[in-house]
DNA sequence: CCACGTTACCAAAGAAAAAGCGAAAGTTCA
DNA sequence: TGAACTTTCGCTTTTTCTTTGGTAACGTGG
């Protein structure tokens, strides 16, 4: 995408804070008096070079119609999946819906990405809350130590700490008030591993 | 998705307060009254736009049959700029640089933003913990219980969580290690409220 | 130093879209 | 059927966008 000017980059931001607080574009003359600019042909000008270097898009003689481009707003993000919720020692409860949730991008990895929504305390030592989003990396290994989501006989799943101790595997929760699960490395399918948290106040 | 007018933009959130207070929407008389529109041709025809740019659906002739149409309120992510580092006790080292990080949408609020990362464990008893990246809303007054970005004689930088207690204030760590500090309102100056938490594993 | 392209501006006219008005006709449903 | 609504029609006013025709400042390759 094309460098801006100054003035260019000037008026983007002033149009993406507008449509923000207002839901709607600023008019040429709103944007006119902002910067003090009485020519109403100037605002357009500047509004075409935008458009011209790809930042915005207009409806010709529509009123308001800037919009901005993803550029502006969202290119560093991912949209993923949320998938449904976490708690430890019950499964995951499916979302049917297709909800999908916004992830900046360096907290994704490579692969195949979703969102939980944790369900309880189980890992309050690890600085995870009831209400968090947790986001998990689609894989069938972990390290130790690694938070992982876990399938333990084909039904229970779990977010647990990762631990492989000569051959059976052991899950530990960050919750002094709970036990680890001990469990043939059989019995445990990883689902994914914890590569991000998010929380909303 | 098209963008709205100022006069649509407002209609459109009249619809969906009525809808929301009265679990129905209003008729087109009910709209016009509450926009001082005498004619409903008028009401009609901002119905019609909403509609037609895809905010709306309505029933061909069906009293009160306006229906909100998911609107998609980009679960998109935006672009903050992230500022430095704030631990307890030591002032914000205020990264230079330009950085930006993005950040989902819906732990955005309206108002300015940034994005500071944590250094140390002052508020691990809040799940927050080194190296976590606090979203920061840009605000000079903050609610009993939230969690402020304090600056304190007009040096020192904290991230705390805010009381007010008779005239003073108590700046509360989360951290039974650390001591509270209570201040005069005078020389306590906020910097923001934390709207939101991300951590990278 | 000069020609040239780019950016930034101004003023004003012309044109379309948006916003409104009133009245009348048509539907739906209890 | 009548009350409660929605649609439509023809027209006016307001708001916004587009365009035309210039001026001025700045930087770059020649």
């Amino acid at each position: 995408m094309q460098p801006l000017t100054k003035r260019q980059r000037e008026i983007l931001d002033y149009l993406q804070e507008f449509i923000q607080q207002h839901g709607y574009a600023p008019s040429l003359e709103e944007v006119g008096q902002r910067f003090g600019l009485s020519s109403l042909a100037t605002v357009h000008k500047h509004l075409t070079n935008l458009q011209e270097k790809g930042f915005i898009r207009r409806s010709w003689n529509r009123s308001r119609s800037v919009e901005l481009l993803p550029a502006r707003v969202g290119q560093r993000a991912i949209e993923v999946p949320l998938m449904g919720y976490v708690a430890a020692g019950s499964p995951i409860e499916a979302i049917a819906s297709n909800e999908t949730i916004a992830v900046p991008e360096d907290l994704v990895g490579r692969r195949d990405t979703y969102v939980l929504r944790v369900k309880g305390d189980s890992m309050i030592d690890e600085q995870i809350r009831d209400g968090d989003f947790v986001i998990v990396e689609d894989r069938k290994t972990a390290d130790n130590g690694e938070m992982v989501i876990a399938l333990l006989g084909g039904h229970e799943v779990t977010l647990k700490k990762f631990y492989r101790e000569n051959g059976r595997i052991r899950l530990q929760p960050a919750n002094p008030a709970m036990q680890p699960i001990i469990a043939d490395a059989a019995n445990v399918q990883l689902q994914g591993v914890v590569v991000g948290v998010m929380r909303k106040y």
